[in-house]
DNA sequence: TGACAAACCACACATTTGTGTGGTATATAT
DNA sequence: ATATATACCACACAAATGTGTGGTTTGTCA
């Protein structure tokens, strides 16, 4: 009960009907969830649906269809609507589309991000990201020094997008076998075997077997 | 003619009514401008206003009114507007509120930015800066090593908050006498006079007059 | 002086939009 | 067997919302 499976990093095909896509939000069924979707998309492009666009696009013939799933959602605290205003759909923070969950440390056991983990929220609009899902990009608080030379340093914010494979010199958040995620530089051998480099002559070459967990597309540091 | 006024950094109250807040965007009257001030300010809270919330909250009495303004808007190109459709207000980018402009290089002659070197914009809504308008914030794009212990490198996205003072040990964006602008951290000797440092140490630090623009808030880097 | 635009108001009207009532069919749980 | 939830439809109604016409006042420009 414990375990939401968040953030998953599979090579599995995403968006089965039977299970939910937005990983954390629990007790949906799958129709409620097309409605949750189409909404998400909508409110992301700046201007709410009314119940009768949804119904429209959504193939419903009849608004009291909408008004049902519009109830369903909110008692399950997935949005809040406002009486007797046009548009006036919000999104909670749990179903928000474009944001990128910042992760914190690494759930252990497996290589799943933890939904407890998450410590806040990045705007995917229009960040340089080009319009990546929720799906696609994680965030990660970078520890210690080790990319320094990269100017990445403690406390920045890396943004992830999240792939099974990179390139000779990309930099990349790798899962270690002990369990532990770091953001090093990918690099190739003569013999085309891959080892992780940091950015930092004090840390040594890492030669252990690890997975790539995705591609560094983005730093953002606070002040 | 050429020298549209844009982010200019004066200690000057803001908002006088017979002057342009946008800047950048000319030929509006004071009216005109609150008008559009407000649509921004709620557009960025995601459910733009009906004609009647806006005659409501401009204390104006009569819808016609907003028409006249929203059709001003409109025929200046800062907004546009779907026919029967609620709440269907849309900025440009021109005029579009939580966006902070990408400036390039600095217009010689003055301490103004010139609003033609604007390379794009970054969307303020969440990204950790919590809310801030066009009026307080600009970015730049950063060039050279000078900041590179700071983890700040070339190509990096400098968000400078505006403000002519800041603190020891933070890191602003000045004004050099020479009308060059650089991204520096700020001392302060026993004599309590200031001086700019770079984070690197090839470079000297910089005894020469200077005026703060700003402080750096935020640091973005896309891979 | 006349023309014109900005800056308002009042109000009627049509359309859009949200709400409510009442239904059907299909499962699943008790 | 009955209750309950999901997943729909139809339609009426009221409230919200956009549109249109026709004003007044003020200042500017020619």
């Amino acid at each position: 009960m414990k375990e939401k499976p968040f953030l998953t990093h599979s090579t599995a095909p995403k968006r089965r009907c039977s299970v939910s896509t937005l990983s954390g939000v629990e007790g949906l069924t799958p129709k409620q969830e097309r409605v949750l979707n189409f909404i998400r998309k909508k409110v992301g492009e700046r201007l709410p649906p009314t119940i009768r666009e949804i119904a429209g696009e959504l193939g419903f013939s009849s608004t009291g269809t909408v008004r049902d799933y519009l109830k369903a959602l909110e008692q399950k605290g997935l949005l809040k609507r406002t009486n007797n205003k046009s548009r006036a759909i919000e999104l909670s923070a749990r179903a928000s589309f474009n944001k990128i969950p910042v992760l914190g440390t690494i759930m252990a056991g497996s290589p799943n991000l933890a939904y407890e983990e998450i410590q806040g929220y990045i705007d995917t609009d229009d960040l340089f990201l080009g319009r990546l899902s929720q799906d696609d990009v994680f965030a990660l608080r970078v520890k210690g020094d080790s990319m320094i030379e990269a100017g990445i340093i403690e406390g920045d914010i890396a943004v992830i997008k999240k792939q099974p494979t990179a390139f000779h010199r990309e930099i990349v958040a790798a899962l270690l076998d002990n369990n532990e995620v770091t953001l090093k530089r990918l690099r190739r051998t003569r013999n085309n075997t891959f080892f992780l480099e940091a950015a930092n002559k004090n840390y040594p070459p890492i030669e252990k077997k690890f997975s790539i967990m995705g591609k560094l597309v983005t730093v953002i540091r606070k002040y």
